[in-house]
DNA sequence: TATGAATGAGGATTCATTCAT
DNA sequence: GATGAATGAATCCTCATTCAT
């Protein structure tokens, strides 16, 4: 069942075969469920093995999760060009992300799901993660909303914040929104058969930026009185 | 320390106390991490009560989460006007939504966090919330197509699904998406001091109905050939 | 092998049971060798139930210490009468102690020789025991000394310390090489077939009152004939 | 931390350095608690080199009680001319006792604690070494004894056991009492700062040779000058 | 209705020990 | 002569679960 048994590898193999090992039974089975011992017998490799390359089932758990989230955003990264237009931006970024969680379906559930559900310590973890994604997609709804500057009711203001309809915890709400609606996505994605990373972004794009659009338009939705 | 022994309760009352104290460590410790002593002890009951009452930890599990998500869904049912347009039938929806998992946190931990990560027989019984709170509100989005109806790219055609445009895993991907950015900002309206259920939702009204209100307006964002 | 099975005791009893089993064990194999599993077996009782009622391995050892410590301390007081001359209680205490050392081997290896070899919280446990009967043979020594006022080397000092020769350090050191010499003497008798409790105690009792010299001088100590 | 990291050393050198690394751990922790990393490690060496050269963990601590047994008689014997008056010979074997204990707290914890706690198999390696030292007190008694022969209640009795108030197993007790004495001054001296090898030697003197009796009298028996 | 007493099963962790180079 | 790589076997401890009353 598990991998092969291979003899004496240099350390560094071995521990990304740990890796993959525990990152396939965290995300499969949660943090708590996984065994340490099935995790060394799907790794091909025997339990001392395991903590003498990693310690202790919270530090493979942490090592599993700064893995993946530093795969995931080297994917994100490596999908984006930095001087295109926003949209593009947005549309690239949320292809390789949509492309990536499709692709690492383990990996994503430990980042998404067990990471955030077992302890603060693990949260953080991802937290620092997330909010560099967020910081990422503020940045681009800033841009947005710059670009769209000749709008009459944003012309005459000229100095920060530019838009007094959008202060920080508006623009910080609005990426939150955008990024969890992401992550919903990619979970919906993977397990609806048939729909593929470009439709799952362009979803979200066009719910997302279209959106974004009439708000830079001076459109806001406005609540009721009531 | 827990509740104050009371004896010779009627079952329903000890039932409720048990649950509210199941929630509670559950949605704090996580399922695993949550012992069934502790949840004894919190409730002020033996442990051979809790098993006589709901005989098992995971039919225990199963009878908070349900118990949750009606709370929740009639929460949510009771903040709407069936009648009223769409725009505010989701306006009143999620601030009913925020101010719920606003006031039950550890419920809705118990939903959003722990039950979609230990295991498909949990996450069903969410996915069964879940689903009727998607379709409430893909039943809006198309609600709010056919008031758009006038539009002449929307006119000709009184079929359904009502928009070519709009096909049925479009409209789907949109309502998970408008969720999945719900859910995202529950966990930060909690997590961010300050942030009121109504500001919450006027983001995502914001953010989603605009967005969608292009839609309806046929202009959709339209990715690159590339 | 281990005790009959008896089901349903009072928490009480089954403690002593464990107490009991696990002062044999730790006695026989010491603090680290000894194994959970084997002292419930001999206990007569699944290891949850010892995990139950104390704690841990490091809680039941200090229960063991702390148990036979008592009873040591508790057999030496009832065997001495307060207020008999120095050289009788002296010659009581000896004999109640090596009666119970020999009764109480796996007791007295306990207190012996696994507490102050298994780290400073066990050592501490036992020092406490320890400092105790130091204390009372130093008082001893001291009521010796003063019953020897007479002399006229000392009769004329009539304050405190009795005796410029006798400073504190020296007098601990003494009673620090009595009760050292006992606990030698009560594993040699343990260990020597037919030696008993009370040809130990005259044996002390000769080297310390007496002291070698004197007992060259051929004027040894002689036990009253009680 | 450990020895400097020399390679290439002759055998007989490195299994020096390894015993030096085993006492020292195994005197501090404990034989059970000390582990065959940390030794190799302290020893600067390799864990599979500490096992070609020393065989097992069993054979490594009993090495290490035979050198430490060895250091420690060889100290004694070095300290005392065989032909001096015994009590002369036996102040001087106390004084080089003690000395030799303070300057080697780990190998006199090997000896007198661990050596003692762990198994038979231990416990007779250092048996042989006290049988040897108590053999040596045995002698200087009974030399003692001969000496104050002149008296009259001894000069009649030829034969031997010289002094049927002697018998062999009262003068056994009595040099067990004296070394069980002298094993627990090392312990108290080497704890209580401020008093000398010199000093606890004194102690044990008056104790023993003169007798409290005799102290109380004012004839303690005072060192040479030395 | 309610519980004190009890356990089978399993999980994390460590250690002495050995290959293969 | 020396070591990096690897493991079988225990050990402590916890937990969901059930009797007997």
């Amino acid at each position: 069942m598990g991998a092969v048994k291979t003899k004496r590898m240099p350390r560094a193999v071995r521990e990304q075969q740990m890796l993959d090992a525990a990152v396939r039974i965290f995300g499969r089975r949660g943090y708590m469920a996984a065994s340490m011992d099935e995790i060394a017998e799907v790794a091909g490799v025997s339990k001392p093995l395991v903590y003498l390359y990693l310690n202790s089932k919270e530090d493979l758990f942490t090592a599993c999760i700064r893995r993946e989230a530093h795969a995931l955003t080297a994917a994100v990264r490596a999908g984006v060009e930095p001087h295109a237009p926003a949209d593009r931006q947005l549309w690239d970024g949320l292809r390789a992300f949509f492309t990536h969680t499709a692709q690492h379906p383990d990996g994503w559930a430990v980042l998404h799901l067990q990471a955030r559900t077992h302890g603060d310590v693990f949260a953080a973890e991802v937290t620092a993660m997330r909010e560099e994604i967020v910081a990422f997609v503020t940045q681009l709804i800033l841009a947005a909303a710059r670009a769209a500057l000749p709008h009459p009711r944003l012309r005459s203001c000229g100095g920060t914040p530019i838009d007094p309809d959008l202060p920080e915890t508006e623009v910080a709400g609005l990426a939150e929104a955008l990024v969890g609606a992401a992550e919903s996505l990619a979970d919906w994605a993977n397990a609806t058969p048939g729909v593929t990373a470009r439709q799952a972004a362009a979803t979200l794009m066009n719910f997302a930026w279209a959106g974004l659009g009439n708000l830079m338009d001076g459109r806001p939705w406005s609540p009721p009185v009531s």
